[in-house]
DNA sequence: TGTACATCAGTGAACGCGCGTTCACTGATGTAC
DNA sequence: TGTACATCAGTGAACGCGCGTTCACTGATGTAC
């Protein structure tokens, strides 16, 4: 975007992109073809030929089509964890922020559906014998330290750690169900869950 | 079964299976792939090939792929139901039967979760306009009778339809962040979370 | 300013693959006479 | 009891398809002299 328009536009019709521009071509390809299909039916030859390029072009990027999947799903938790982020911060934080956190992570399921699935089951799988929460994903420890700012001080690790997966698991499910069509998409009813995520553990 | 042993592997021998059965035969066979393997990642011909049949042998019994695998679906439906069933009526229904409900359909999914998986993105999908929780899935209806039985008298019909969301919610999410790995498929956990079904609407 | 050259992001042809589905067929079965 | 026949669950060959990936290549770019 420093070189003048024409010189833009020739490299542009001549190379298709110029400098390292495909590899985010591709990526967007690939998060707009999501909107409209489950990952499992995108193909590399298909993200290639919509970003207006030859199949092979893509290996100049990603070693393989599995490393172009996981470049979408790395942006989309960026995304989820900006989403949650911003919407906590909105109001200020606390139990409020908390539910507010629940309603961006259920909006953004609904939003990008196909994205969503994709990172949920793209996930490392570790053992069931470890505790996951110590070592996952940054949404899950920014949601248990959510947890333990809400909390009374008096609550031990024990009870976080339940209150976490409480909430989470009924925001998750609710998000879900949304998405598999087996409850309705409602406004009313995501504020509704999300605001009662906390009232026991 | 009703003719002797002989004459039946004679038939096994030069048929493979006799009368209807290689229909059940495929659908066991198909199932036992999704032990394994995700439902995408089924072929019809490798489901044949299993049964020891050609894969237009398959052709003799559903009309498509697409129709074996809706056989898969109905199979778990049914079986999900029985277990949810059970698992009510051993601890003699109640509000002990609503969280044993929910601990069945915890098990149910890690036990089969390819199976718990296509189950749910297989699903009629209705417009988010109609309230799905009336015409829905026999699970679904069962799961309302459950929460009105349970509820107090005074709960409205707006009371319950929350309640039976919200609970279905939280254990599904529990199912799912569970299958996906996201969280441990402790069973405490199962036990704990299924029981907080029931705080408060 | 001009020329030689290394770099490297792109190309298109080709590969082998397994898929779902169709087709004409075969041969065992049970029934009618 | 024997024979002719309709039924129909199975067969194997063949189809066209799109896929992921490889290969040797091309040609624009920026740099060194």
């Amino acid at each position: 975007m420093t070189s003048n328009d024409n010189s833009v536009n020739i490299k542009e019709r001549s190379r298709g992109y110029h400098h390292g521009d495909l590899r985010t071509a591709l990526i967007e390809t690939g998060l707009s073809l999501l909107a409209t299909r489950r990952a499992d039916d995108i193909s590399l030859r298909e993200v290639a030929r919509l970003a207006g390029v030859s199949a092979t072009a893509v290996y100049r990027h990603f070693p393989d089509k599995q490393a172009l999947i996981a470049a979408l799903c790395a942006r989309g938790e960026t995304e989820l964890a900006d989403a949650q982020r911003t919407a906590t911060e909105a109001v200020g934080g606390g139990v409020a922020g908390f539910g507010a956190s629940g309603e961006a992570y259920v909006r953004f399921a609904l939003e990008n559906p196909a994205l969503f699935r994709l990172m949920m089951s793209t996930r490392p799988a570790a053992g069931s014998s470890g505790d996951i929460m110590d070592h996952s994903s940054p949404a899950m420890r920014s949601l248990r330290d959510d947890i333990a700012a809400v909390l009374p001080e008096s609550a031990d690790q024990q009870h976080q750690r339940l209150a976490a997966i409480h909430a989470w698991s009924l925001v998750h499910g609710m998000a879900m169900l949304m998405l598999d069509g087996m409850i309705p998409a409602d406004d009313a009813l995501i504020r509704s869950i999300s605001a009662s995520q906390f009232v026991r553990t």
